[in-house]
DNA sequence: AACTGCGAGTGACGCCAATCACATGAAGCC
DNA sequence: GGCTTCATGTGATTGGCGTCACTCGCAGTT
């Protein structure tokens, strides 16, 4: 499918590009869709394409030696992935898949090389982007460090709690994650099993900490008690 | 102390820099010591210069909230680190402290920038060193998904065999790790109890797979069965 | 030589999360 | 409406690893 250049200047990554190389970009993307649980990107091979995620959310997984399924990172709209080949000629080294269905576009890694070398501000973009991942990175391997489960678990809750969506015009609401992720994503974040996930939830719902508003939100009714719970002060 | 313009190509990321920038560089590094324990590099804060290890080694770590330690990566003379605060105005995510005594050189990240702007091997050279450290991290991360304690164990010394050391000129020698970490720096690696990683140590000596030979060296005595062991395909 | 610190080695104990094996309920979809 | 599929909920069982509390040996220091 077409891509237009006004489609691609919505990605805050070429925001600020010229638009004769928004245009050049267009002509060479590919709009593509997949359904869920779709492999948008593959693992261990050199993908020679990048995707910006329009619609759906994707995520970033691994597989261990013996077949364990292992969470990385989500992907939102206005996002992308697979920008570790702009730097190297390594393989990709996690899976993309489609959580839901998605629309992504797909741009040749080698059109958004010869960007790089006109537009300074894409490479600064993708600077920080790659130094955001590393930081990403850390600290949910910090996250992994932590003995408690439980506590995992709710630090993960707390990392996730609608980072930056607050401005969005309602206020005095409940702080909520929208379209939480499903127990099971969560745990292979997490190392730990569905079921636990799925005990944690109940004992936080028990005790009012968070509460569930329909399938696509979450909402967290007593934000200091998760606060405490994630940082150990306080035992489920 | 002062830094000679020869000491600073001595680090692959200069190896192509023009004499000038050389010049311009040393005049603004220093050269700093730390004893074993010291800490170089302090996380949650800004810091304003990156670190490169002229001599020893050193580690990332982090803490988790209730203060347990996280190893997360080795550093090795030639290498440098907090690269992160070149790309964006963030802090520095871990701890950076010396595992031996060290001698690194300190370069101001301003400067470093300035070099980025002039000579664009640099600048490839740290795009590959990010996207690098990415694929460690994302490695790093899938061996905490193994259940098997054993099994990681084996994995992480697997990936510490001596990389690229082996053309030294000692042919037909066993495979081995120089400077093995100790038990404690590499539990702390792979989220399990120094105990643990001691009585996979013995398991693994009686059945001759790997053997000490002083306190400077581990031979793998055997590297299939050590494979075998990281893979799952054998049981300790 | 006595002291100290640190890495390594070891046994006993107890707990907690993985696993297995289900049940339930809501959401699509012919 | 009846089918499948998927997310979630729950109990019983078990074993593996963390924790604690030691010992031992080596290297550096005075």
């Amino acid at each position: 499918m077409a891509v237009t250049p006004e489609l691609l200047s919505s990605f805050p990554l070429f925001k600020f590009l010229p638009g004769k190389l928004l245009n050049q970009l267009a002509g060479q993307s590919t709009l593509t869709k997949f359904a869920r649980r779709g492999i948008v990107l593959n693992a261990g091979v050199r993908e020679e394409h990048m995707c910006f995620l329009f619609e759906g959310r994707l995520q970033g997984v691994d597989f261990t030696i013996d077949g364990r399924e292992v969470g990385l990172y989500f992907v939102e709209p206005g996002d992308f992935c697979g920008e570790l080949g702009l730097f190297d000629e390594g393989n990709q080294p996690e899976y993309i898949i489609a959580l839901t269905p998605v629309v992504v576009v797909n741009i040749p890694i080698e059109s958004i090389r010869e960007v790089m070398l006109r537009d300074a501000s894409v490479v600064n973009m993708l600077g920080r982007k790659l130094a955001a991942r590393v930081r990403q990175m850390t600290e949910q391997r910090t996250l992994l460090g932590l003995p408690n489960v439980s506590q995992r678990v709710c630090c993960q809750l707390w990392s996730l709690v609608d980072d930056g969506a607050e401005g969005n015009g309602i206020p005095h609401k409940l702080p909520a994650i929208s379209n939480p992720p499903t127990h099971q994503e969560i745990a292979i974040m997490l190392n730990v099993s569905r079921e636990t996930v799925t005990r944690v939830f109940q004992k936080l719902q028990n005790q009012k900490v968070v509460q569930r508003a329909g399938p696509a939100s979450l909402l967290i009714a007593d934000m200091t008690a998760l606060k405490q719970l994630a940082e150990g002060s306080k035992e489920l």
